[in-house]
DNA sequence: ATGGTGGAAGGTCCA
């Protein structure tokens, strides 16, 4: 089983991307972030002809939207209301076979590293505060965890360390944040399970360079954790760089985990 | 210190 996750940044300019890479890369499960479109006017129907009859999301006009489309059915959706900000960041499923999957949009947090000076940042700070404290009441097995979570934690993680390290994105605060949520759960971090830490590794690269490829300054923003239960089962991840390259694409890379089923 | 680009909009905000 193949489960997927990309920062589509907006589903409906992108569908003829996603046609493509599905048909290509035929994923079990493609979560996607930034939808940047409401329910009303989501793609479902072309979404469920290619394949994905099961179909769950929560969208927002020109912000945030999540969204799981599924070849596998699922008996159970939920989301939660992250911040009470009511931004669509979040969406849950329960699949049949027990599995439980949940796909996140983690604020990106402004530019300022500074809560007093920057709300965006607090408000990211915050969110993943309530992703700990929201598992802290979860079972916490038989989970996946994924999407956009903005935060590239480890130093090759990101193309600099030196120089990104009052950039957000890898700041020692929100990078503090996390691992504490991490531990907390004891969530295994699955690219880092199959690439070790002394490899560079990068899931995002910005539109504003003139190679993105030739300069190659990323991070690895994008993000496939599943609790420890599960890591017999891991069986690969990959990031498929070569969709960053395609015509019109997302500055995200798709990003992906295989996982044996039962 | 700033701008660079892209998306949803049809202003500007956000990434």
């Amino acid at each position: 089983m193949e489960i997927a996750s990309w920062n589509i940044n907006s589903v409906r300019l992108r569908l003829p991307l996603l046609h493509d890479i599905v048909k290509k890369y035929n994923f079990d499960v493609i979560c996607l972030q930034e939808t940047k479109t409401p329910d009303e006017n989501f793609p479902e129907k072309e979404i469920k002809e290619l394949g994905f009859n099961y179909v769950s999301f929560r969208g927002e006009k020109s912000y945030n939207g999540v969204a799981i489309l599924s070849k596998i059915p699922f008996e159970e959706e939920f989301f939660w209301n992250m911040c009470d900000k009511n931004d669509k960041r979040h969406i849950a499923v329960k699949f049949d076979n027990g599995l439980k999957l949940h796909n996140f949009y983690i604020p990106a947090g402004g530019d300022v590293p500074d809560v007093n000076l920057n709300e965006k940042f607090d408000h990211k700070l915050s969110f993943v505060d309530e992703m700990k404290q929201r598992f802290s009441k979860e079972d916490n097995k038989n989970t996946v965890i994924l999407g956009d979570f903005n935060i590239a934690p480890l130093e090759h993680d990101v193309w600099s360390h030196k120089q990104l390290l009052n950039v957000v994105s890898h700041t020692p605060i929100e990078v503090e944040k996390l691992n504490n949520f991490k531990n907390d759960v004891h969530w295994i971090d699955i690219h880092r399970h199959f690439v070790s830490e002394d490899q560079k590794l990068y899931s995002w690269w910005s539109y504003r360079s003139k190679d993105w490829e030739a300069s190659d300054r990323g991070r690895r923003l994008d993000h496939l954790w599943v609790t420890p239960d599960l890591a017999k089962r891991l069986k690969s991840s990959k990031i498929y760089k070569e969709t960053r390259g395609r015509q019109r694409p997302s500055d995200h890379a798709v990003t992906s985990l295989k996982l044996d089923t039962d």
